[in-house]
DNA sequence: TAATGAAGTGGTACCGGTACCGCAAATTGA
DNA sequence: TCAATTTGCGGTACCGGTACCACTTCATTA
């Protein structure tokens, strides 16, 4: 800031104190037409812009908020993001926002694992509270350092982590039904005639992963369907990853009547696979989504897939942090079932010739 | 913040004087060995945390930025900002991300028109600049409102605005060629026997369409193409604003042989409404893109398109702003040209068969 | 009429750091 | 040996707001 303003040059020349100033920036009541009206001028006529930071000062509050997720140009990321946002600027809070791209994405950010150096920026920051999803909160074993830093970071600012509760951590959690509707799936892919499934994306060691591959063996081994490890294709999350994982089953000459894959993203590189090995879907081999992204009923063929009703997680962290920003505190766990929306990439129990041999 | 220490709690149970335990905290050399790790010792065991409030407060600066911009749900935007941030965590900037969502996203944050009250914000905050883009700065005529709320705003802290300078408004701007490359793509659509090209997505009254539709309508005329206003299909940049204009051009019949699209989600939309018509993409029609969004190369069909090397305007961006931050200012001209990647969109002069009558 | 209270305003301590100044002790150099 | 310098540390003003207290001036009420 340059040749900046203060409430004492305003009080100055308004021959008034700093006090009238202060309660006329903040509505109060106290203070007569007359002198507010004079002060509101001189105000505008400087353009006059209260520092936040010494307002942060006395009032040990921010009014800002700490978003710290895995990648912001991962669709199911942004989009939550977005959410958050609608309700913080209404509220009047501003977000800093932090990419952690922890695992391994395609867009790396310098180190790949500054998690805990970002919980120390946003103490340094003192936002009054924060958000945090993916990193070392998703693996199904994360490491002692973090869950101490975590909890630290918890006893002095609010902290809404989504994600399954943590052992001995008391941040409020978001707790979702990860492998919720992959039983779903796997019956509507059985119905249709598909024998072979296979998986693909995500990755080992991640809770998202390993409770959806949980789900979907099991849902195989109820459905009398064969389980073969050769058909399980774990990797990441990204339009390449199901490329490549694609191709390597294709490669490898798997039999395969239809594939689960994590994520939208990975369904789309999965598809296109198939494609260049001159494969139709769903004609030739079936494609599902455990998760999916806006626009995938733009995709030819249109993905069927998994809607896990994202927002409403978005919606659900933020008036969790708000309302413990504002000392209440509980742990949410969440038992909606995603639902199952059938649009092409599996075929439909009307349209399609049935594929078992 | 809870049961908080200051430098003052330290200070006290180390037997020093706030003095030293600052010195401690930034690696002051004159200080002690014994006495440094005496107070480090006491800084660990309560976990102290220095207020960033509090050294704002003194130091004048933050070290936060604030970045403004439509729509981080948008491949484009979210690529940009991730950019933007790779430089800013390197240099100990948190940043700050609002979205505008200016000009009708699908996705509308409460009011649509909040710029002017985010740069209040910003100002609150004591960012130490920020980066600024769309909104009404892409407008063909920005507001003389905005305009001077820019100014003022860039009176204050440095601006860095990615878009067309603006006449009497002095921030840093990044100015791109926004219709370079569209002649080549048009180039490219006539040799492969393409004659009636239509032109969809974008914003009436938006620059970066304005001069994408100016750069078409030179090249049609150039190339001694047909140019007919009812080709021409304008609406928004999203994925479901593709597929509605596609469809109603469809529906009303019009004769068609390549479509430009304004980027690679309305590209999308608008093959999706071509298929639904029983129409194949590249065989009946082509499809080209303005901007290539990452992933084009794994849609079907592969997206043929300008690469409009994002990635590098974020990077400018933030060099610029980070030099500004330090006293330097100069606005950018980039005059590179976006390169065409041609794929499969449009078919390929071996590949396809000639559609000119 | 005197006590009571409300309205309008000013004075100032405080939030938690930083940086400058000052001072004693230790070290250096002629 | 004594001045000059360096080292290590303490004291405190300041950054720009907020909030509490005190004080004056009127209007209200017993």
């Amino acid at each position: 800031m340059k040749g900046d303003m203060t409430i004492y040059g305003i009080a100055k020349e308004c021959g008034v104190s700093v006090s009238t100033v202060s309660r006329v920036l903040n509505n109060n009541p106290r203070v007569s037409e007359k002198t507010r009206a004079a002060v509101m001028r001189v105000i505008e006529a400087h353009h006059f812009s209260p520092s936040g930071i010494a307002r942060a000062m006395t009032n040990q509050t921010t009014r800002s908020i700490g978003i710290m997720l895995p990648d912001i140009t991962n669709p199911y990321f942004s989009a939550l993001f977005l959410e958050i946002q609608r309700y913080t600027l209404e509220h009047g809070y501003s977000a800093l926002l932090f990419n952690t791209l922890f695992g391994g994405s395609s867009h790396k950010i310098g180190s790949p694992f500054e998690e805990m150096q970002y919980f120390e920026m946003l103490k340094d920051k003192r936002v009054d509270g924060c958000i945090i999803l993916g990193g070392q909160m998703d693996l199904d074993h994360p490491s002692e350092a973090y869950v101490q830093a975590l909890n630290r970071l918890n006893a002095s600012i609010p902290v809404v982590a989504i994600g399954q509760p943590l052992e001995g951590c008391d941040c409020i959690f978001i707790n979702r039904d990860l492998g919720g509707g992959v039983a779903a799936l796997l019956q509507h892919l059985a119905a249709l005639g598909n024998r072979h499934i296979g998986f693909i994306g995500g990755q080992q060691g991640v809770r998202q992963t390993t409770e959806r591959l949980k789900a979907y063996r099991a849902a195989l081994e109820a459905l009398g369907l064969p389980l073969s490890q050769r058909l399980v294709r774990l990797s990441n999350y990204y339009l390449e990853d199901g490329y490549a994982g694609m191709k390597a089953l294709l490669d490898d000459g798997e039999k395969i009547d239809a594939m689960v894959a994590v994520n939208d993203q990975v369904a789309v590189g999965a598809i296109r696979a198939m494609r260049d090995a001159g494969l139709c879907v769903p004609e030739d081999i079936s494609v599902a989504s455990c998760d999916s992204f806006p626009g995938g009923e733009y995709q030819c063929p249109r993905l069927t897939g998994l809607n896990q009703q994202n927002e409403y997680i978005g919606k659900l962290a933020i008036l969790s942090l708000m309302s413990a920003m504002s000392g209440v505190r509980e742990t949410i766990h969440i038992h909606h079932s995603p639902v199952l929306v059938i649009r092409e990439s599996c075929g439909s129990h009307l349209g399609i010739r049935s594929k078992s041999q």
